[in-house]
DNA sequence: AACTTATCACGAAAATAATTTGCAAGGATC
DNA sequence: GATCCTTGCAAATTATTTTCGTGATAAGTT
């Protein structure tokens, strides 16, 4: 699928030769996109056929389609490894961050549970009602962006970051409710104490958070997110966007399972914006 | 820099025959990356000698050079060319909402006005009171955004979607303070008139939004956030990303301006979370 | 223990394929 | 009609792959 990934589980039974082949890709990347077979082989001190073998052993088709495969995957694939901002200059920060960030999206993409998102979204599309629950600033902001997502395709949501009115609604839930929680840590006993309680109840309750945590454990489907380690964590954002980007998987698919009605509920909204704003119908479905 | 912005450029300048190379690099572009030099050129119905031209042409070294290039930016700032997601199957609709997030980091980036960016942070460090504002599930968020950032760094904020508390607030604002505002459309009428409120106290004001819209007008410090067409307004949250992604630069930027003082409440912040927590202190800030 | 035999990694050289260069013909433009 | 640009052809160059053979190591055999 991608080299890195093969890389990472072929390391072990490479070759002496290979090996040395596979160092240069991690320290030197930019020498190796550019460099043609025989520049590479020199600097790993093998012959070009060891390349090319090498090539075909991380499962590509030729060198030259190594190199295409190494380039695209790098971009955002690779430059994780490179450690911290290199300064505190604005632009280099920027660059830090941005990367960061398409990198977390990056590895959202790659362990994505599609059966686990694709149930939930099967199970929020009929949910006459959905609590959407999270706590501690990150959490709730999703609890919000659920909201903000699904009330637009005329479901009936409600978010709350309030570990008491969470109890209290889970309380007052029926079986053909849905409980959605987030929690980035898989740590919030409050969560959990929730959704145990609507389990009591046959409430289906969701999880958006860490797999094998505490939250995960006491949801009957749980989206599992998890993301390498090395996040500094006095920047949330790229794991926060990474948790944004599956709402938006969850909510489109939702918004396919019900089409017409979502549909409907759409345009009354855009209309209303619209007439409300300048008649500019291009803009984004709120500011 | 990269080629995509070189071809747009070149677009008008090219010969027929470079304009049907062009032309296969952006309808199939799959096939491009793949496709060796004698491939390409008969697909566009030219000689090779052509196509290396055509590289030279848009900056390359080399036919191989183009071809890394073209990986290396196609896999994030090339697909939003692609216009609708090819199926409702969840694989394709991952792929596509991860790849257009990527895609929007990838022009904001781009595009990012760095300078005002820094003078941005810079008045945001020397505030003695920040006022976060924004509206309508977006930008909302955005300013709850802004306020659980920049409180971690024991700013005084405060962030609020109400239109009317906006206006009070700004008020009674002093011209020590600092309004930042947030506006997908550039056009919360609202948050101009804040804003020109704020102007007639000498109240600095920042606006992330949309360049040379009415809310940038309206505003001292503009972080102008320009993302091309394309984006679905029934998806917001790309664009979204990009916001989040310069509010997360604007942020770092202010962490580093006060630094020591940042320090000091980020780690008082964390005690508090990991002594509630199970003493797991690996976890992010903030559930 | 000594001797096959098999297997594998690897490089040299040959074969093949891809890429670039030099040059000339065909058009367009002034 | 001169000039410039575009383009393709063919040759030259360069890069890549294949083939084949060597040497090393491991496994089996006497």
């Amino acid at each position: 699928m991608d080299i890195f990934s093969t890389l990472q589980e072929e390391k072990a039974r490479l070759s002496p030769s290979e090996t040395r082949i596979a160092d240069i890709l991690l320290n030197d990347f930019e020498f190796a996109v550019n460099a043609s077979i025989i520049e590479l082989a020199e600097k790993a001190d093998v012959s070009p056929p060891t390349v090319t073998r090498f090539c075909r052993r991380v499962g590509c088709e030729s060198f030259s389609d190594f190199k295409v495969q190494l380039a695209r995957t790098a971009y955002v694939g690779m430059r994780y490894l490179r450690p911290e901002p290199k300064s505190r200059d604005p632009a280099d920060v920027a660059q830090d961050i941005i990367t960061k960030a398409q990198n977390a999206l990056f590895l959202l993409h790659r362990s994505l549970d599609l059966v686990a998102i694709e149930k939930a979204a099967e199970k929020l599309s009929r949910a006459e009602m959905i609590y959407a629950f999270g706590s501690g600033g990150n959490s709730s902001m999703i609890a919000s962006e659920l909201q903000n997502r699904l009330f637009r395709f005329g479901l009936h949501v409600i978010a709350s970051s309030d570990h008491s009115m969470q109890l209290m609604m889970t309380a007052a839930a029926k079986p053909t409710h849905v409980v959605i929680g987030s929690s980035f840590s898989g740590r919030n006993g409050e969560l959990v104490r929730a959704f145990s309680l609507a389990r009591e109840t046959g409430v289906t309750t969701i999880a958006l958070t860490q797999a094998d945590s505490p939250v995960a454990k006491a949801a009957d489907i749980v989206v599992p997110i998890d993301l390498a380690e090395g996040n500094n964590i006095f920047r949330p954002t790229s794991t926060r966007i990474a948790y944004l980007a599956a709402v938006d998987i969850l909510a489109s698919l939702v918004a396919y399972n019900i089409q017409p009605q979502a549909a409907v509920t759409l345009r009354r909204i855009k209309q209303q914006l619209v007439a409300h704003r300048d008649g500019d119908d291009r803009q984004l479905l709120g500011d």
